[in-house]
Parts: C-alpha cells; sequence; structure tokens
DNA sequence: GCTAAAAGGACAAACGTTTGCATAAACCTA
DNA sequence: TAGGTTTATGCAAACGTTTGTCCTTTTAGC
C-alpha cells in the first residue's frame, strides 16, 4: 500500500538507460532524443513518479522557497497581504513559508533562523511592535539573500521596502474632512515608535495647518487602536469644553469604537461628529452610517513585496542596492463624514 | 560579503576532526566527549554556521514540512484557521507551507503535486467549493502522507476530518431564537452542495420541528451568502404576505445585509424582526445592535488539524485508521435577537 | 598486568537530484 | 574515405547532511 516513490534511478534501471538521460528527459533537455524523452515521461506517469525537491533544491542551491514573516496573520490586514503574496509567488513557482512573530522580538529572531536553516531564497518581513534594531536580520543579508520588509519597516536602514504613503492617506483624510466644513478635527493616534502611526499623525497635522488650522494637543488621543480605546477617546473629546467636530482616526477599529458612543449619546455622524477610519477594514462599509477610510492597498502590498524580492533575486550576482516601493492608498469616502452632497457618494459594495 | 555560508565539513577541516564527530555534536549526541562538543559549538557559532535542513531532510527523510491548501487565505474564517495552524505547527518544530486553490479545482491539483513535490510530511486541506471528487488526493494517501480535511470536507469519505457541529450551532441558533418568542423563522441559507452549509439548514429545520414549528419553503432563501444576498433576502421576505418574525442566516454576511434593509425600512431589531448569524465575524460585535452568532472556533480548528496530523504521523508505520474530530460551536447571544431579558446579555468586547 | 568493556571518534555510504565532461554513433562535407 | 561536426547518451562527482560500522584509546575489573 504505502508503495515507496519511484526515484529517477528506478525510471533508468525500468528503462535500461542511464539516470542522467533520465533527468534530462524530465527537465525537457535539449539534448535528448525525442523517443527517449517520451518513454521516460510515459514510465513517469505510469509509475506515477514524484520528483523530490529536496534533493534538487541541495543539488541546484535553489529551494524555490519564499519566506514570509508578519507578527499574526489572522485578522484583514496581513491575510489580504498574505493573499497577494501567496497569489504571485506561487505564479512564478515558490513556494512560501509562512512564520508569525507574535508582536515578540524573540521569535522573530528565532523565525529567522528557521527560514534560513530552510534555505528559503528570500525574505519578507513586517515587523513585530517593539522591534527596534536590525541585528537579527543581519544573518539574512550576509548571506546575500534578499530581504524586503512591508508595512512595519524600520526607518533609516537601507533595506528594501514596500509601504504605504500613511502621510498621504493621512493628509487627503483630514483635507476631505475640512473641505466638508471640519473646523476642528480631532486625531486617534497609535503608538508612535511605529512608522506607520507616526506619519499618519504627521500628515494630520501637516494638512491642519495647511489650511490654516491649529494642531491642538488635547485633541490627539494617543493609544493602542483598539475598539475601546476608541469609546475611551471619544468620551474624552465629548468631555472638552469645546468638543471638536470630526475625528480622524489612525485605525478603524478605534473609528468604531468612537461611533457607538455617539449613537449612544444620540449624536448624528457625520453632522454633529465626522468620522474618518484607516485601512478600509470589511466591517467599515457594514456599519450604518458606513465608515469613511483609507485603502492600504493590501493585495497589491504582498505582490509588490514579491516582484521586489524576484528583481533582487535576478541581479544578485551583482551588488544589488535596496529598493522602496510606496503604494498611493485610497480615500474611500462612506457616509461618516460626507456632510456634503450625498448624491456624489460612490457605493461601495462589501465584498 | 556574500561569506559563501560554512558547512558541517568545514568546521570539521578547522577542528581537525572528522564530519561524522561534527555532526553528533552539533545534535548533541551522547557519544561525543563534552570537551568536543563544546568545541564544536562553539566555532559554529564563531562563524555563523547555518545547518542545511534540506540536506538533512533529504538524508533523514523527514522534511519536517507541513503543507496546507486553502481555497484563499484572506478573510476572518481561514486565516484564523491558519493562525492556529502555524502556532502550533511551529510549536513542534514543523515549517507550514500555505497554498490557495482560489476555489478552483484545477489550482487545487496542481498544489497538492507542488506540495507533495516538495516532500511536505503532512497536508491539511479545506476544499475548494466545487471540489466533489476525491482523485486528485489518491495520491496523498497512496503516498501514505498523513491527510487531514478541515471545515470544507468530502463526506462519505474514509479520510481525517475535522469540523465544526454546522447542525448543532444552526440548531441552537434556531432554538435560541424560539426562546425568544419567534414564531416564524426564516432561513438564508448556502450553496448545499457544501456539507457546512447543508448541515446548517439541516438543524434549522430540525430546531422548527422539534419546538412544533412547520418548515416553509418560501421561508428558506438559498443563495451565495454575500452581503447582497441578504439585502435581497430580506427585500422578498418583506414582500411576503405574512413575513416572518425571525432570520437564521448561515452567514454574518448576509445577516448584515437584510439588517441593512431592516434599517432602511425602520423597522426595529430584534423587536421587528429577530437576527442571527453564523461565523461570528469580527464585524458581528461592531455593528448596531451587535449581532448574534455562532462561533466557529477556527483557531481551535487549526489546532486539532494539526494535532492530527501529528497523530497521525506517529504511528505512520502501521496502517493509520482516519480519525475525525467535530468540534462544538458556541453561540455567542447578542442585542440583534434578545428580545427577553436584556441585563442578561454578556458584553462582548471586540479585539 | 591482563582482558573486557566502554568511550570517543573516523570512514564511507547513503538520500535523489543535477551537470560538466567524456564518449560513441551517426551524419556531413569535400 | 578521412576528418569534422552533430546528436544522443553515459560516467561520476557534487550538494550537505546523517548514521551504521569499525577502529583506537582509555577506563575499569579482577
Amino acid at each position: 500500500m504505502a508503495a515507496n516513490r519511484a526515484s529517477i534511478a528506478d525510471l533508468a534501471k525500468k528503462l535500461n538507460i542511464s539516470v542522467s538521460t533520465v533527468s534530462r528527459a524530465l527537465n525537457n533537455h535539449t539534448s535528448i532524443s525525442e523517443s527517449t524523452r517520451k518513454k521516460v515521461w510515459q514510465l513517469a506517469k505510469e509509475v506515477n513518479y514524484q520528483p523530490n525537491h529536496l534533493a534538487a533544491a541541495l543539488r541546484k542551491g535553489r529551494s524555490n522557497l519564499l519566506g514570509v514573516m508578519v507578527p499574526h496573520i489572522e485578522g484583514h490586514f496581513f491575510s489580504s497581504v498574505m493573499h497577494g503574496i501567496e497569489t504571485v509567488a506561487s505564479k512564478v513557482g515558490f513556494n512560501v513559508m509562512i512564520c508569525q512573530s507574535n508582536e515578540n522580538v524573540a521569535s522573530e529572531k528565532k523565525n529567522i533562523e528557521s527560514l534560513l536553516n530552510a534555505q528559503v531564497e528570500g525574505v519578507l518581513v513586517s515587523l513585530a511592535r517593539n522591534t527596534h534594531d536590525f541585528k537579527h536580520f543581519e544573518k539574512v543579508s550576509k548571506r546575500a539573500i534578499p530581504l524586503v520588509f512591508f508595512d512595519r519597516v524600520l526607518e533609516g536602514l537601507n533595506v528594501s521596502s514596500v509601504i504605504i504613503d500613511d502621510y498621504l492617506g493621512a493628509y487627503q483624510a483630514v483635507t476631505h474632512l475640512i473641505e466638508q466644513g471640519c473646523q476642528r478635527i480631532a486625531h486617534f493616534a497609535g503608538p508612535q515608535h511605529l512608522n506607520i502611526y507616526k506619519n499618519r499623525q504627521r500628515g494630520y497635522q501637516d494638512a491642519l495647518q495647511a489650511h490654516g488650522l491649529s494642531v491642538e494637543d488635547d485633541l490627539i488621543f494617543t493609544c493602542d487602536m483598539k475598539t475601546e480605546d476608541g469609546v475611551e477617546g471619544m468620551e474624552k473629546l465629548l468631555a472638552l469644553a469645546v468638543p471638536p467636530d470630526a475625528v480622524f482616526s489612525a485605525s478603524d477599529f478605534s473609528a468604531v469604537g468612537a461611533m457607538q458612543v455617539l449613537k449612544a449619546r444620540q449624536l448624528r455622524v457625520p453632522h454633529d461628529m465626522a468620522l474618518v477610519g484607516f485601512s478600509n477594514e470589511t466591517f467599515t462599509s457594514l456599519t450604518e452610517p458606513r465608515i469613511t477610510s483609507v485603502d492600504q492597498r493590501c493585495e497589491q502590498m504582498g505582490q509588490s513585496a514579491v516582484k521586489l524580492f524576484l528583481e533582487m533575486l535576478e541581479e544578485k550576482s551583482g551588488e544589488f542596492s535596496p529598493r522602496r516601493i510606496v503604494l498611493q492608498p485610497e480615500l474611500l469616502i462612506r457616509e461618516s463624514s460626507l456632510r456634503l452632497q450625498p448624491h456624489l457618494i460612490p457605493h461601495v459594495t462589501a465584498r
């Protein structure tokens, strides 16, 4: 029953030819006659021959393996990125190995070792929250293995990366709120040591100033971006002497938390308080009203990361200079921020 | 710069001992003296030795690779299952390789080949929608490689699998609605060739009958389970001569679609129409009101699948008899279905 | 002090491929 | 017909490990 699988040598023996001929025949090498090529392929089919990638990889020094490490795979963003990654990787014949750091630097270190041991040809990484240094990635670059960071990157480092323009996304979101007539715009900010949240805050501030509005510290609520944080933040804002008339939240989760508070207090969104989130989470188009949000191009990010990896692999022999891809976010305007011209809303259907 | 990595042979040469000794030292084999063991480990650290898993795998015939194939990885359910899988797999030293079938039988076939070629030691699969036969999986079982189906399985087949008790989940959901005083309960049903939706519908019907309610065909709306389908379904139901007073939807997405219609028509949830969904999607606890839903134990499903695989691996030498794990779903009662005793609602916070 | 056992290590074969080189047969070309 | 080229194949080494077997040295038992 457990028919131990046939090797190239078995085929060779049965056909009374050499292993090298079989190998070349299976690889459709030009120097093999059509007749033997056919014979080999047919026998291969018959005995259900399955090539052993491991052996080939060992010999060729090419594993066709791509390693990916994310903080955690569940959730909208990372799973969408993974989707993008797997799709284009498999298209070019790469298998993808996946690891989770669980937001933990120690695991990150272990995983890198594990991926390297598995002889991956490239590593795509989105960093754990509290990763601040590059040490454990040096092994990767030392072994001249393409390394690409995505979304959560380390700044000021000469490493390839693909990110979205968080600054621009925030800038556009806030500008949109201003155009809708909002005058006092608050911000739910995320942990500032993460590049993404820092840039979103910068975008927020610059957009205000560019339109002659002042940045007020008590309108900025820095938190962990959970739904509960949004609840807390909104309650704080409503308790101010002069509450804001809009909130730009760096996360959809805190935005929805804020909305819950507003509804409970019978305040109208967007007329009493306009709301914009970030990430275009699935639920943003399912709430009532739907929440305006900034789409992060998750899938495209995954695709770009793989493409970058492939480019680096190409010119591996030479010195490859790190590249950086910056994707353009897209502001999806929905009812939570639309005070004017409701007839212009593009209706975005959920998947 | 691209310091080609050191092999076991390099270490041996530098220390003037044999490769076998080095190998055993690195594996902490008992027959190696403490002193040489230390020497080897130290040198390994110094020259940054990275073992080559491929070579070891080839020699040992054990790749420590686990293959996983899902229809698509993005989205709440599958990404959560993957999380569970990766977590326990990595704990026991397995790397996981991931594939997507994109709901496509042809890709499914290709992916299986690819995984087998990569010499995975086991395969976990959730089937594409339109997979009806087992042919392309026979190779897996023929090679005596543990095969575990999860969630979307092929019925009547002698293959290991882990599923949740969709029947029970549906039964409980409908019973709950009845207990809340609902008398005319409709059902949004999914494609009936998928085991999960078929069982949910059976659970719905049996629960009705068990409580003396009749099953009416025009209260069952079979669709694709998208948000839009929920919209359409609810509109149809409301157009009936005698509309229902509750809907049990086999998917949260169609449930939320239904809720949108109800809100637009100023109907109250749950008093005019109670609503229960299925899957406990993230957004179910973010809507207003929050949607009662059946939790599918995604993570646990992933964990169980890996455990099952490990068990099969254990007794691989003997004939392993397929096993089947059935997880218990959990009904999470929220406001969308709660007509009585609102003070008893457990407040479920979103992640 | 002699033998037996144990400890520590070396040799070499294997795992299943790929591939540079050599070879033999067949085909031209003049 | 000799010489050269093409075509098709074989030989054997290599990839980096692991591991069964054998050898040498030390230790212990008496």
